[in-house]
DNA sequence: TAGAAACTTGATTAGATTAGTCAACAATTT
DNA sequence: AAATTGTTGACTAATCTAATCAAGTTTCTA
């Protein structure tokens, strides 16, 4: 049931963005930060560009900041866009459902599909402005 | 946040075991009912074996049981057994705490505690008898 | 002796991480 | 104003690790 390393570290990246205004902040800085490896910090920074979550600047005191308010950023949003569906199995994913050649009688659904609800709720009602400001 | 296959087919497996009230029965043909590969059901049986949860039979008309009255066996213990803590962070697992050198001050910790709670609350309150008698 | 589980080992695959190169930009130099 | 240089992000490939799966061998029991 683990959060796989790569939401974690964009977790982290966020939040390091998010404390900064909007300044720009390098690569190399928020790897300091946030204890995440440079190489792979850049794969996820790239990662979440592509979504609008951060902008980034070139060249000579260039950098990442944040590209939306951290009240638009939802936590679960985030998790699913970098390391896929929240659901614990395919079988119960709203997003990105699987079937399951089990599917029917399968007396184990209904159980993960009480684990993905619980999750989601959690995770799609808490924003980066939430944790920021150490709302939970 | 996914569920290794590994625990999904413990369960499977442990579904379809309590299906049979005590009666034998082999690998294979647990195979065949759960789709889980045969030579890494082996390997999950042996596990589930280790723990007690099941009990086995050599020789010819030989198979598996259950070890245990289903009432007493709680989902979040076997998943725990087979793929390690239900927390989807180290650093907030009860059961196998890891340190992480964020730590204190980490806006991530709240949160991972809490999803946690809300596994942990509901695995560990489900039983196998729940999922056999479609209580959940 | 035959059928079945127990056990060992190796192959395959996917995920995580690291390494290295290329392209853009801004400040500096000429 | 043009060329140069250093800083930085963008991108690709290789390495490492663990999960998953497959095959074969051994041991036990009717």
């Amino acid at each position: 049931m683990k959060v796989s390393s790569k939401g974690e570290y964009a977790l982290r990246a966020l939040i390091c963005l998010g404390g900064m205004h909007s300044k720009l902040i390098s690569i190399e800085k928020i790897s300091e930060k946030t204890l995440v490896p440079v190489h792979y910090l850049e794969q996820i920074l790239l990662q979440l560009k592509r979504n609008g979550y951060v902008q980034s600047k070139r060249g000579v005191n260039g950098g990442y900041k944040l590209g939306k308010n951290p009240k638009e950023i939802i936590i679960g949003d985030v998790i699913r866009n970098l390391e896929g569906p929240l659901a614990p199995m395919g079988c119960v994913s709203i997003t990105s459902y699987e079937s399951c050649p089990l599917e029917e009688g399968c007396l184990l659904k209904p159980l993960w599909a009480l684990v993905r609800d619980k999750i989601a709720e959690l995770l799609d009602n808490t924003t980066l402005y939430d944790l920021i400001e150490r709302k939970i």
